[in-house]
DNA sequence: TACATAAGAATAG
DNA sequence: CTATTCTTATGTA
């Protein structure tokens, strides 16, 4: 696979793709979290091989995107690498989300036509494309942030680089 | 408002 | 089967 790095205020973004698609998406805030990272590939046996020349979409999209520009990654094509049946339908509904928008657990559970809430949260918890897939957009009902697998300073960020709040 | 508790769906081990 | 998870609703003080 092929990776490729972005920086922004907060650190900066893993990205991994084996063909066209975009397959992963992961914040990297130390040298530690990169490091990790790349044991995680070794440890299944998958070379990497760094080349930025074959993310110029993405680049472009998260550079917009960090410069407050509506950018929902919405034509950007996908290539799951894991994920069960359910954890992708509960990605697919949160890609739907727009830029500035927020939802919550319980609608989107309901979108899904159950009430697992919590279950909603576990599989956006395992979710591999970072700001590509607006798990970020994804709040409790209460109004309060909810969880967040990378951290909720970078959702605080996120949410407010949306609402237009800081800029860059 | 704050805290405990049950219910809820899916997944990992 | 049990524990865990980016939740919600209800009860009680």
């Amino acid at each position: 696979m092929f990776y490729t790095l972005i920086d922004f205020p907060l650190g900066s973004i893993f990205l991994a793709k084996r063909g066209k698609a975009l397959s992963i998406a992961k914040y990297i805030n130390s040298d530690q979290k990169f490091e990790k990272t790349l044991e995680i590939f070794k440890a299944k046996k998958i070379a990497l091989k760094y080349d930025e020349n074959k993310f110029k979409r993405e680049k472009e999209s998260f550079s917009k995107y960090f410069r407050g520009e509506k950018e929902d990654f919405r034509s950007l094509p996908l290539d799951f690498l894991s994920g069960t049946p359910y954890q992708k339908r509960v990605w697919l509904e949160a890609r739907k989300i727009p830029f500035g928008q927020t939802e919550t657990y319980k609608s989107l559970a309901l979108k899904l036509n159950h009430r697992g809430y919590r279950s909603v949260g576990q599989a956006l918890g395992q979710n591999p494309l970072l700001i590509v897939i607006p798990c970020h957009r994804v709040v409790s009902s209460d109004g309060s942030l909810g969880g967040f697998s990378a951290g909720l300073e970078l959702k605080k960020f996120l949410l407010r680089l949306e609402r237009r709040e800081i800029f860059l």
